[in-house]
DNA sequence: AGACAAACCTGTCTGC
DNA sequence: TGCAGACAGGTTTGTC
């Protein structure tokens, strides 16, 4: 579920702690991403006592920016995770890993059952020098992605679309909803090799990135399960979703008389339709 | 290079 | 009703 549209839901809904400051730093003592421990004497001294200046977003990855302060706090939140401001008194919700108390009394937690996300710091100005935000490919609703430094990219690799999609280096922030989503606008078969997409249909589907990505922010995001935005609301986009999670249910191209259909990449479901999309 | 599997975890749903 | 097994939005790591 946080993929970019979902994270960058997350961004914009913690405007109100901007401004706030932290007084707390308290730690589940769960270990968080492959079983590593939250490096908590770190983040307490990075953040005690600070001010949010800023959230924002690289990819899935989600910064806050602490005024005056060398580092930044990185949020990834994987699979299950959550990133919540809390008013006061509001009690703690189970699976709760990391919660910064704030001088007004309020709260901001990071929620994870399956623990496969992470809070972690970034030196603030020197983000491309951590190993993942540095292989982060271009934004595509922050900024641009060019077509044919796109097609380059494709042209170099023999992997399926759809699994390069899922690889963030060719565009950040694309998971395997919105790569299934993409690929069926784009009239693409996710089999098909990166390398044999000619400059048009790389041109299409960057473009239908960019609109399926915006599309799902329009609504919130997708929440098939866990995810809700900072203040606590569900994604909609979730009854908007052309082939995700839609095997055997008609095709939404009217004009298409074709059924979606399902297998498996990567370890991963992927949807689409045998008829729209070819290789 | 790339296919494939496993690892990190819990919750939920399906089928017997 | 209960239990085993499959599966889920992500990323990293290792093997062949």
């Amino acid at each position: 579920m946080p993929e970019l549209p979902e994270v960058e839901t997350v961004r914009r809904t913690l405007a109100p702690i901007v401004g706030a400051t932290i007084s707390s730093v308290w730690w589940s003592g769960k270990n968080l991403r492959l079983g590593k421990p939250l490096a908590l004497p770190a983040l307490r001294k990075a953040s005690k006592g600070a001010t949010f200046e800023a959230a924002r977003r690289l990819g899935k990855y989600l910064i806050l920016d602490l005024q005056d302060r060398p580092k930044s706090i990185l949020v990834h939140l994987g699979m299950s995770g959550r990133f919540r401001h809390f008013p006061p008194g509001a009690p703690q919700p189970i699976h709760t890993h990391v919660e910064w108390g704030l001088t007004d009394g309020r709260t901001l937690r990071f929620t994870d059952p399956r623990r496969f996300g992470n809070v972690e710091l970034v030196t603030r100005g020197r983000e491309r020098d951590h190993a993942s935000l540095g292989k982060l490919g271009p934004d595509p609703i922050d900024g641009v992605v060019d077509v044919s430094e796109f097609h380059q990219a494709c042209s170099r690799t023999k992997r399926p679309i759809k699994v390069a999609l899922l690889d963030q280096s060719l565009v950040a922030g694309v998971g395997n909803i919105y790569a299934s989503e993409a690929l069926w606008q784009a009239n693409i078969h996710p089999k098909t090799p990166a390398s044999k997409l000619s400059l048009r249909r790389c041109e299409r589907l960057v473009i239908a990135v960019r609109e399926v990505l915006e599309r799902a922010l329009m609504h919130g995001g997708t929440s098939l399960k866990d995810f809700v935005s900072a203040d606590g609301h569900a994604g909609e986009h979730s009854h908007y979703l052309w082939v995700y999670d839609r095997e055997d249910v008609a095709c939404p191209n009217p004009e298409c008389p074709g059924t979606i259909r399902r297998f498996v990449q990567q370890q991963r479901a992927t949807f689409y339709c045998p008829r729209c999309q070819k290789h």
